[in-house]
DNA sequence: TGTACATCAGTGAACGCGCGTTCACTGATGTAC
DNA sequence: TGTACATCAGTGAACGCGCGTTCACTGATGTAC
């Protein structure tokens, strides 16, 4: 049956929450199509009304923060960010975190146009941090900044492989502390 | 048809090294049990007398390293290991290289196996860069080499992603730079 | 050392299954009058 | 403002396809004598 156009906006933004949180979870291979769909509270043959396809909706659901979400992040530091991404909530929600934790080694096999938003989110981050960042000139300063993103983003991944939560939580605590933000 | 004992070490050997390289190079879901079998010259019914399973070859194959390879890594110091970790030729070679940084976000899915495997391989890295790394206290070296560790597998993943040759480039960069082993 | 035959690694067809995508249909929406 | 009907978002069955895994078969290996 036909809906109103509000409920129509209303549906493609539930299954962009969905898809956001379920593929961060579960990747990309792991969760289909119907999936989303379910968790939208649709049925899966509606999809392609709303996207032309599965990868279209990868690359808007990696770069899709829910509203309330990404006014919170606005307002923090980077130093509140940076322990925030390095906590054990963090490590342990990651459909609600980081994409290129969630799924980082997808994305480098994903098409152009998810690695090109992804991209820009990476850009984007390193602007952010360089201006919180330790360094007499810009370029040292943005030399630390793409080094403490760096560690941001691969002690999260280390910590979730870790089977061992004493370790986990020391290579977040370790790379927390190596992080100078102002 | 039967082969000799010998033949069947060394097709079990070859899926392994084929197994290794593809499944860093195209994730887990990317590579079919007959993708394997075909790369290691074989048919894809005979898998099953040499694996109990798809996730007992993924196992297998992330830690699996060919023999004239670990004896160069060994050999390495922390140093040119860091370096050659975080070069273009590692970036772009995903078959050969880190697992960890090749299918770290889809490892922290896999099976607990898989996790305790790698567990292994991220504790041995640690103790080996603990030793390189500069600080008074064992816990000082520890912590830096923990956090030089993360910005390493981090870097490989984001300069992986970004789809533009300089920024990405700049990542390998500015993380080497941070990186103080010995 | 030579022969007969039991063993078993590899082959390729087949299995059930879930996937991304398509499509005929339905019925509420929203427009034209 | 009220009515008639064209539109079209959502439904659910169906499509072809590739997957992990199984299995009956084959024929070279390697052992028993």
């Amino acid at each position: 049956m036909k809906v109103s156009r509000e409920q129509v906006q209303q549906h493609r933004e539930r299954i962009l929450a969905a898809a956001s949180q379920l593929f961060r979870e579960r990747g990309f291979d792991g969760v289909s199509v119907a999936d989303v769909m379910k968790a939208a509270g649709l049925t899966h043959g509606g999809f392609y009304g709303h996207f032309d396809s599965k990868d279209a909706l990868i690359r808007e659901a990696l770069v899709y923060e829910s509203p309330g979400r990404r006014r919170r992040t606005d307002a923090e530091s980077a130093a509140e960010y940076a322990d925030a991404y390095l906590s054990t909530h963090h490590r342990d929600n990651r459909g609600t975190g980081c994409p290129i934790a969630g799924v980082g080694s997808e994305a480098v096999r994903a098409s152009a146009d998810v690695r090109a938003a992804l991209t820009k989110t990476i850009r984007r981050q390193i602007d952010r941090f360089s201006a919180a960042s330790p360094g007499t000139t810009a370029a040292s300063r943005r030399r630390a900044a793409i080094a403490a993103y760096s560690a941001m983003v691969g002690a999260v991944v280390l910590a979730r492989i870790v089977d061992d939560e004493e370790l986990s939580e020391e290579v977040l605590g370790a790379t927390r502390k190596s992080i100078e933000f102002k």
